[in-house]
DNA sequence: AACGATAGCGCG
DNA sequence: AAAGCGCGCTATCGTT
């Protein structure tokens, strides 16, 4: 009977058509193999509920056995935990994950129309699907892990990264509750009526009048940036470029409304009716995640636009009928992210129970709390001048530990170094290109046009790097969150028949926030789950370090901030 | 006609 | 006009 509790079960797709599937052991090692019809996975799956599947790719194999109706608790992404293991300083000698090149490849698009699983053809360049290619790899992950540095951060992050692939999934397959009405609203109000095809909105309409009039030109382009420019000059408004920002300083009859026309234009273009008809078909908005799409560890969305969604339509984001939203984002998490991995007790106790930010001016350590953010941006990001830079040095007084941290992370990638996160993910190597151009300026003869370029390119990269380290710790955190309260909103009672919507459920996730659609009656008990989860990552991170991670929770039908 | 690069703006 | 990180998307314009 241990074959049917194993820990650790295996799937691979046949050419045939079925599916091999195997129970093995922590090394990868086959204990026992069976051939499968693909129709019968859901149910291999649904029969051995504490299994944790190891597969080619979470969204290939995934999509299909939730929309049968399943869900997995745990699962091993073998493409994903392949970028991170083989990246990884932590991993003591990665050449042969290295050289195993076919699992660089693009995961398996997740738009793409299947009835059942596979059922289209993989890309040429795809990954393997089957299991001797994925048993093969996943030992040499499993060996990957048990010599490296430090084991237990690998094993924790590959972990975080594999179920964050499952929430990813069931994400999508979620969606967003919106209401088509509300968005149509929020459109008509800021542009007039949906307007015939082919035609623009009254609202925009007026205001290119109007722009046109200041003009002094009918016929005059607002969309062309070049040709814009010179109306905009013959009227006497000498900018550089036509953005925003750079308008805005200017006083000129033209700028109020020429701003206004380009806020209207951005609305209708990114998220306007033609948008909402092809995102939103029904009540739901279903954007595609991209776990580990950015180098940090953050995710990605593609299509969509998913973490690009205006604030203006957030009262779109609506809950069902008898449900309500918990919506749950994390107070300045990037600096307690970085307070916590420096051990910044002084930076920590700015942050405990309250905004961190009036924890730094309680100190005195600037005046303002807009100053205080200010600086400790200008420090994660390496600020140099304005506002922003000119107050990194007073922070750099207060918190020498956690400064140390961000400018050590620079100096390492100025050199050509690598750095990682808390867990051990790291970032790229520098270029070809760019380490030949740092040699060609070391040259005694090199140019002082070459020296300057090179030092604003290793500048760059430091950049980078330091901005590496909080971002790509603060992305595990955020996956230790997530996975966490996945687990406990699994346990909430069901109201339906599917396993994950079928009771309180993920129904966003961007960076540092959370929305929760849960039926009226388990909203508390949710959003205390929220909290909750949120406590048990920085536990999981961070041990007993004394530091907070605070939470706004809210509990409403609209995702509007009010 | 079909790409790629660029500008600009939305999000964290 | 980005000075300061990470993204995706749209429209325009130049190249092939």
């Amino acid at each position: 009977m241990t074959a049917a509790r194993a820990r650790w079960r295996a799937v691979g797709r046949r050419s045939d058509g079925g599916v091999d599937i195997a129970v093995v052991d922590a090394t990868g090692s086959v204990t026992e193999r069976r051939v499968i019809p693909t129709a019968q996975l859901a149910d291999e799956v649904a029969a051995d509920p504490d299994a944790r599947w190891i597969w080619s790719d979470t969204t290939a194999w995934y999509h299909g056995i939730l929309a049968a109706g399943v869900r997995v608790d745990r699962c091993h992404d073998v493409r994903l935990c392949h970028a991170i293991l083989r990246d990884s300083s932590l991993v003591t000698d990665a050449a042969d994950l290295r050289a195993a090149t076919a699992w660089d490849a693009a995961s398996a698009d997740p738009t793409a129309e299947r009835d059942v699983l596979f059922a289209l053809e993989p890309a040429a360049d795809a990954i393997p699907h089957d299991l001797d290619a994925t048993l093969t790899e996943f030992a040499r992950q499993a060996r990957a892990i048990g010599e490296a540095t430090d084991p237990g951060r690998l094993r924790l992050l590959t972990a975080a990264e594999s179920a964050g692939a499952l929430v990813a999934v069931e994400l999508h397959a979620a969606g967003v509750p919106w209401s088509r009405d509300v968005h149509d609203a929020i459109l008509t109000d800021v542009l007039g009526p949906r307007p015939r095809p082919g035609e623009l909105p009254s609202a925009v309409r007026d205001l290119a009048d109007r722009v046109r009039a200041e003009l002094g030109d009918p016929g005059a382009s607002l969309d062309s940036h070049p040709r814009l420019l010179r109306s905009l000059h013959r009227v006497g408004v000498l900018v550089e470029s036509t953005s925003k920002w750079e308008l805005r300083r200017h006083d000129h009859p033209v700028i109020e409304p020429l701003l206004a026309y380009k806020r209207a234009m951005r609305l209708l273009s990114a998220n306007g009716w033609a948008w909402m008809d092809e995102w939103i078909p029904v009540d739901r908005f279903r954007p595609v995640y991209v776990p580990g799409g950015v180098v940090t560890g953050r995710w990605a969305s593609s299509g969509g636009g998913a973490l690009q969604l205006p604030r203006m339509l957030r009262p779109a984001v609506r809950a069902d009928e008898r449900w309500t939203l918990v919506v749950a984002d994390v107070a300045q998490l990037e600096p307690r992210i970085l307070a916590a991995m420096a051990g910044d007790v002084a930076l920590a106790e700015a942050a405990r129970g309250r905004d961190l930010y009036e924890g730094i001016v309680a100190r005195g350590t600037v005046p303002t709390r807009q100053d205080a953010k200010m600086a400790l941006l200008g420090a994660m990001y390496g600020a140099t001048s304005g506002d922003s830079g000119r107050l990194v040095p007073s922070l750099r007084r207060a918190y020498p530990r956690a400064m140390a941290l961000v400018d050590d992370a620079a100096r390492v990638g100025e050199d050509g170094g690598s750095v990682r996160t808390l867990l051990g993910r790291t970032s790229p190597e520098p270029s070809a290109a760019w380490r030949e151009l740092q040699a060609d300026a070391a040259e005694p003869e090199a140019s002082d046009a070459v020296r300057a370029f090179a030092r604003s390119r290793a500048r760059e990269r430091g950049r980078f790097t330091r901005n590496f380290v909080v971002q790509g710790t603060a992305a595990e955190w955020a996956l230790a969150w997530l996975a966490d309260l996945r687990r406990r909103l699994a346990a909430f009672p069901a109201v339906g028949e599917h396993p994950v919507t079928g009771r309180a459920h993920l129904a966003f996730f961007l960076h540092d926030e959370i929305i929760v659609h849960a039926p009226v009656d388990h909203a508390d008990a949710a959003a205390e789950a929220v909290r909750e989860a949120a406590d048990a990552a920085g536990r999981l991170l961070f041990g007993s370090f004394p530091l907070d991670f605070r939470l706004d929770v809210r509990i409403a039908a609209s995702a509007d901030k009010s």
